[in-house]
RNA sequence: GCUCUGGUGGUGGAACUGGUAGACACGCAGGACUUAAAAUCCUGUGACCCUUACAGGUCGUGCGGGUUCGAUUCCCGCCCGGAGUACCA
C-alpha cells in the first residue's frame, strides 16, 4: 500500500475535530502544562510557509508532554483587532466584523491543515464582546486603582480615600501626577465632589494627560511611533505633526522597578531581557536644583549620574522645548532664542537624532548659581538636550562629556579638568572615574568612591537636591482615534470622567456610517448616532490601543467560555501560569512588558498567582523569503541561464518561486506564469535553465510567498512539519528553500515502507527483537526526550531518519520495535503515525493518550569500543577493544600494537591519555 | 557608538559538560532498472598532495595568539555578518 499521505491527513484531522481530541478539562490527578503560541493578526494575505514555524514547535512540545502524563493546555485565538482591517475598511465600507471573520475563517483552515493539537473549544477573538467585556473590565480594575509605594503595590482606590478622609494627602507614598495638592483630611471632606474625582484622576493607574501624539490631518488620524516614517505618514506619505491631545494613559511607570527586577526571575532569552531593560532605562544619580542668578525663588533641576562632576560644570543646558525657557530668557537674547526653538520644531524628531555631528544651541541671557560652590554658569538651549528625559535639562562638564565638550569648543564654554587622571582634554572629553579629584573644592584628592557619599550629604545639607534613580519608562499612551478596537467604558459628566456600571459591560462598538473621523477631527465613534450613556452622557470616543487584548488572553483561554469572570478561581488556581511561550522578538518592548505590566496589577489586586506571566519564553527566528530571478536579453523575448548571463546585456526579473525546483526553472509553467512570457525562448546551461536567488523579505510583489497549502497538497503535512523542523534550530532566522524536502518526504515514504511487505500488505511481526533493533529504538527514545526538552527538533529529525536507515537495514518489522517508534514520532508527524497506530490494532485516536516509551540504557550498553589512537593528538588508527579493559590495560595494548611501535620508532612515549570509551593519545 | 547574537564542505546544518570535525539531508558525479525519461535503488563526495591500486601524507571550524596530552568548544586581541538601541545627561 502506497503511502497516500492526503487521504490520511484529511481522514485524521477530520476525526480529531470530531472526537474533539485535543480538547482538554482541568484534571487535578495531573500536573499541568501551558503551551502558548502568541495568537495570530488574522491579515487579509492568510498564512505563509513562515508563520506555522513557532506553532509546529509548540505543538510538538505539547503532544510531547502529554506522551509524557501532563495535561497540556495548548490554545489558539485571535488578536483580531487592528488596523489592516479597519484601513480595508475605510477604502470599502465592508464592515470590519466581516473581513475579521473571512480572515478568521481562512486562518483556521490553513491552521488545520497543518494538523495542530490545539484546544479550539477555547478560542478567543479578541473583538469579540464576550472577550472585550473582560478588556473593559480590567481597565475599570485600573482605574479604580493606585500604586503605593509604602506596599509598592497596587491597591483599591478605595483605600486611598479613606486615608484622604482621615488623614489628608499627609503620607502618601504614591505614583501620582506631578502636580498633586496637599491638603489635610478636613479639607478633603470640605471639596464639592467634582474637586475630589479630578485629585484623585492624579493617582489612578489610567488616567488622562495632555499627551503628544503622531497627528495626521490628511489622513485625520493618530498614527502609532512605527507609522510614522521621517515625520511623514507610512501610508500615503502625508506630513505629520506633533499635537497634544487630552489621552488616556497607563501609569506603567508605577512598575518600573518590578518589571526590572521581575527579569531576574524568568527563563528569557537574553537579548529579550536586555532589550525591556534598556527599554525601562533605569539610571541611578542625583538630581540638583540650580537657582537662577536674577531671581533666586524660581530654579532649574538637572539630572546627573556624574555628580561627583559638578566642579566641572561650567554651563547649563535645557530642552529648547523646557518651560522655563520662556521665563529667564533676557530681553537681549529674546530673539536668538525664539529664532532657536523655531528651527527646532522645524526638525523631525528623526533629524534631532540622526544628525548627532552638527552642534547648535543659543544663548538664554540668564545665569544660574551650582549650589555646591556658588559659581555662576550661563544657562543655554541646545536640542541634545531632550525634553521627554530626566528633567529636560542637564549641567554641562565638558571635560567629562562628549557632547558637552563639543558644545563648550563650539561656543568657546571654559572646559575644567576635574580629575588627576584625566588627559588630552584638549582633544576631547575623559568620562574617566579613575584618579583623584582636582578643582573640585571640598572633594580635592577623594577618589569617587570616598566623594560621591560627601556630595550627596552636602546636596541633601543644602537641600539643593537629592540621589535619585531616573527611569527612561514612560506611561504608556492607552487610547487610539480609531474606529476598530475596544471602547472604553467611560462616558464624560461635566468633563470628569466616569466609568460605566460593570453589569452594564460589555461596552458594545456601535456602528458607524464611515469608518473615518469627523469634520472637526473627532474620531470615528463619534459618528455613532445616539450612541450617549443613558441616553444622556457622552462616550469616550477614543479605542483602546492593539496591546490592550493581548495584555491579559492567556488568563481567557483557562476559561474562555465564562460569562461571570474573566476566568474562573479553580481554573486560575489549576492553569496558574504559561510554562512555555513561543513568538517572535518584535514584541520584545511591546506585548511583551504590557502583558507583564498587567500581570502584575492583576496579581496585586488578588486575581491571579504569580508575578511573571511567561515562565519560559522561546523566540522563533524568522522564515525569510527566497527569491529567485530569471535574466531576460535586454530588448528581446530571451532569458538567458544564471551561468551565462554575463555574456549579455541582461534585465533581471523576479520568477515565481513555486514553478523553480532546486534553481532549475520548470520552463513550461514559465510560459504560463505571465502572458508576456508565452513565446520565451532560452539560453540553457546543460539543458537547463539555472535561476539566480537571493534573500529577501516573504512578500507577493517579490513572487516569494510560499503558501503552507500548496506544500501540504504536494508532500503532505507530517512532511511539512518535519522539514520545518529540519530547516536549522528553532531560533535562528533562515530563508525557506525547498531544496531539501524531498529528503523529509523520502524518510516519511521509508517509514511507512517497514510496515508493508513487497506486495503493499501490512505486515508486522510479533517476534522477539533482535538487539540490533532494540538498540536502535532506545537510541531514538533517548535522543528525542534529549532533544525536544532543550526545543532542539532540527537534530530529532535527523535520528529519526538514521533510525529508520537502520531499521530499513535490518529489515525489521517487529511490532515490538515499530509500536514504540510511532509513539516517539508522532509529536512530530501526528496522521502518518495515527495511521500507523490504528493499523497496528489499537484503538483509533488513542495514540495522544499513549505513554512515551521508557527508554532503558542497557540496550546501549556495549561490551567492546573501537578506541581512536591518537599519536600527538592526532588520530592515526583505530583499535577495537573490550570496555572491560580498566585505562592502563588499554596501554598497554595500544602501546604493543605494531602501528603504534613504527609511530615509536624505538622512543618510549612521553605520556599515554586514556579516557575510557572514548579515546587514547599517545605524546611522543 | 553601545548591547545582544552568529561566523563549520557547493548548500541547510550536526558535534550534549574540551576527546574520532563535517552526523543527517540536499546538491553533484558514477552506476543499476527503463526503448527512453521520471521515479526508485546502490556507490562516491572537505581541500590539496602522493599512489596503478591498497595505503599514506599535509592543511582544514572567520583571522592572530594563548591554555591543554588534546580546542569548533575555554581565555585574550582583531575582522566580518545579523538583530536591537541610541545625543538617556
Amino acid at each position: 500500500m502506497d503511502y497516500k499521505f492526503n487521504e490520511i491527513e484529511k481522514k485524521w484531522q477530520k476525526f480529531w475535530a470530531e472526537n474533539g481530541t485535543n480538547e482538554v478539562a482541568i484534571d487535578k490527578n495531573k500536573p499541568k502544562y501551558y503551551v502558548l503560541d502568541m495568537f495570530p493578526y488574522p491579515s487579509g494575505v492568510g498564512l505563509h510557509v513562515g508563520h506555522p514555524l513557532g506553532y509546529i514547535a509548540s505543538d510538538i512540545f505539547t503532544r510531547y508532554k502529554r506522551l509524557k502524563g501532563f495535561n497540556v493546555l495548548h490554545p489558539m485565538g485571535y488578536d483580531a483587532f487592528g488596523l489592516p482591517a479597519e484601513q480595508y475598511a475605510i477604502q470599502t465600507g465592508q464592515h470590519p466584523a466581516i473581513t475579521t471573520d473571512q480572515n478568521t475563517k481562512r486562518y483556521r483552515e490553513q491552521l488545520d491543515n497543518i494538523g495542530f493539537a490545539f484546544d479550539w473549544s477555547r478560542q478567543v477573538r479578541t473583538c469579540d464582546p464576550d472577550f472585550y467585556k473582560w478588556t473593559q473590565w480590567i481597565f475599570m480594575q485600573l482605574f479604580n486603582a493606585w500604586y503605593n509605594n509604602d506596599t509598592d503595590k497596587a491597591e483599591s482606590i478605595d483605600t486611598l480615600i479613606s486615608r484622604f478622609k482621615t488623614s489628608g494627602s499627609q503620607g502618601i507614598n504614591a505614583v501620582c501626577d506631578e502636580e498633586t495638592k496637599s491638603f489635610s483630611a478636613d479639607e478633603w471632606t470640605a471639596m464639592s465632589s467634582e474637586k475630589q474625582q479630578k485629585e484623585l484622576l492624579k493617582y489612578r493607574l489610567t488616567y488622562l494627560s495632555e499627551a503628544v501624539v503622531n497627528w495626521c490631518p490628511q489622513l485625520g488620524t493618530v498614527l502609532a511611533n512605527d507609522e510614522v516614517k521621517d515625520g511623514f505618514s507610512e501610508r500615503g506619505g502625508f506630513p505629520v505633526e506633533q499635537k497634544k491631545m487630552l489621552q488616556w494613559s497607563m501609569r506603567i511607570t508605577a512598575y518600573a522597578d518590578r518589571l526590572l527586577k521581575g527579569l531576574d526571575t524568568i527563563d528569557w532569552p537574553e537579548p529579550v531581557k536586555e532589550m525591556q531593560r534598556n527599554w525601562i532605562g533605569r539610571s541611578e544619580g542625583a538630581s540638583v536644583k540650580f537657582k537662577l542668578e536674577a531671581d533666586s525663588d524660581s530654579e532649574i533641576e538637572v539630572f546627573t549620574t556624574r555628580l561627583d562632576t559638578i566642579f566641572g560644570a561650567t554651563f547649563l543646558v535645557l530642552a529648547p522645548e523646557h518651560e522655563l525657557v520662556a521665563k529667564i530668557t533676557t530681553d537681549g537674547q529674546k530673539a536668538e532664542i525664539d529664532a532657536y526653538q523655531v528651527k527646532t520644531k522645524a526638525k523631525s524628531e528623526r533629524d534631532r537624532m540622526t544628525d548627532v555631528k552638527t552642534v547648535s544651541g543659543a544663548f538664554t541671557g540668564a545665569y544660574a548659581i551650582n549650589p555646591m560652590n556658588g559659581e555662576k554658569v550661563p544657562v543655554w538651549i541646545a536640542d541634545y538636550v531632550l525634553a521627554g528625559y530626566g528633567t529636560g535639562a542637564v549641567m554641562a562638564v565638558p571635560s567629562g562629556d562628549e557632547r558637552d565638550y563639543r558644545f563648550a569648543k563650539h561656543f568657546d564654554l571654559p572646559i575644567i579638568q576635574i580629575l588627576d587622571t584625566q588627559n588630552n582634554l584638549e582633544a576631547e572629553a575623559d568620562p574617566t572615574k579613575e584618579g583623584h579629584y582636582v578643582n573640585s573644592d571640598f572633594i580635592n584628592g577623594l577618589t569617587y568612591k570616598d566623594a560621591l557619599p560627601v556630595l550627596v550629604a552636602k546636596l541633601e545639607e543644602l537641600s539643593a537636591g537629592k540621589a535619585k534613580i531616573n527611569f527612561r519608562l514612560r506611561d504608556s499612551i492607552f487610547a487610539r482615534q480609531r474606529y476598530w478596537g475596544e471602547p472604553v467604558p467611560v462616558y464624560f459628566n461635566n468633563g470628569l470622567p466616569q466609568l460605566i456600571e460593570e453589569k452594564e459591560l460589555p461596552l458594545l462598538l456601535p456602528d458607524v456610517d464611515k469608518y473615518l473621523p469627523t469634520e472637526s477631527g473627532e474620531p470615528p465613534l463619534a459618528r455613532a448616532e445616539g450612541w450617549k450613556y443613558h441616553g444622556e452622557f457622552e462616550y469616550e470616543l477614543s479605542t483602546m490601543p492593539g496591546w490592550a487584548g493581548s495584555s491579559w488572553y492567556w488568563y481567557r483561554y483557562m476559561d474562555a467560555r465564562n460569562d461571570n469572570e474573566f476566568a474562573s478561581r479553580e481554573a486560575i488556581d489549576y492553569w496558574n501560569d504559561v510554562d512555555l511561550y513561543i513568538g517572535g522578538s518584535e514584541h520584545a518592548t511591546g506585548h511583551l512588558l504590557y502583558s507583564r505590566f498587567w500581570n502584575k496589577f492583576l496579581k496585586d489586586m488578588g486575581y491571579v498567582n504569580e508575578e511573571e506571566p511567561f515562565k519560559k519564553l522561546i523566540n522563533q527566528g524568522h522564515i525569510q523569503g527566497r527569491s529567485n530571478f530569471v535574466y531576460r536579453v535586454i530588448g528581446t523575448n530571451q532569458f538567458v541561464s544564471y551561468g551565462l548571463k554575463s555574456q549579455y546585456g541582461i534585465q533581471v526579473l523576479h520568477v515565481d518561486v513555486n514553478i523553480v525546483q532546486n534553481d532549475i526553472l520548470d520552463i513550461d509553467k514559465f510560459r504560463k506564469f505571465l502572458p508576456e512570457y508565452a513565446d520565451a525562448e532560452f539560453i540553457l546551461e546543460d539543458g537547463k535553465y539555472h535561476c539566480g536567488h537571493e534573500v529577501e523579505k516573504m512578500s507577493k510583489s517579490k513572487y516569494n510567498v510560499v503558501n503552507p497549502d500548496d506544500i501540504i497538497e504536494q508532500y503532505g503535512a507530517d512532511t511539512l512539519r518535519m522539514y520545518e523542523m529540519f530547516l536549522g534550530p528553532l531560533e535562528q532566522s533562515k530563508p525557506w528553500n525547498t531544496n531539501g524536502i524531498s529528503g523529509v518526504s523520502n524518510f516519511l515514504r521509508k517509514f511507512w515502507n517497514l510496515f508493508f511487505d513487497e506486495k503493499g500488505n501490512f505486515n508486522v511481526s510479533d517476534v522477539t527483537p533482535e538487539k540490533a533493533e532494540l538498540k536502535s529504538l532506545h537510541k531514538i527514545i533517548q535522543k528525542v526526550q534529549e532533544d525536544v526538552e532543550r526545543f532542539s527538533f532540527n537534530t530529532s529529525v535527523s535520528s529519526f531518519m538514521i533510525c529508520v536507515n537502520e531499521l530499513t537495514a535490518l529489515k525489521c518489522n517487529k511490532r515490538a520495535i515499530l509500536q514504540d517508534l510511532v509513539i516517539t514520532l508522532s509529536p512530530y508527524a501526528p496522521h502518518i503515525t495515527e495511521e500507523l497506530w490504528s493499523l497496528l490494532g489499537n484503538e483509533k485516536g488513542s495514540l495522544l493518550k499513549a505513554s512515551y516509551p521508557v527508554f532503558k540504557p542497557e540496550y546501549l550498553v556495549e561490551d567492546s569500543f573501537e578506541y581512536p589512537v591518537s599519536i600527538n593528538g592526532k588520530v592515526r588508527m583505530k583499535l577495537n577493544l573490550s570496555l572491560t579493559l580498566e585505562p592502563a590495560e588499554v596501554e598497554k595494548v595500544v602501546l604493543e600494537s605494531a602501528d603504534v611501535q613504527k609511530h615509536l620508532d624505538g622512543k618510549s612515549p612521553k605520556k599515554v591519555i586514556v579516557v575510557k570509551g572514548r579515546i587514547v593519545n599517545v605524546v611522543i
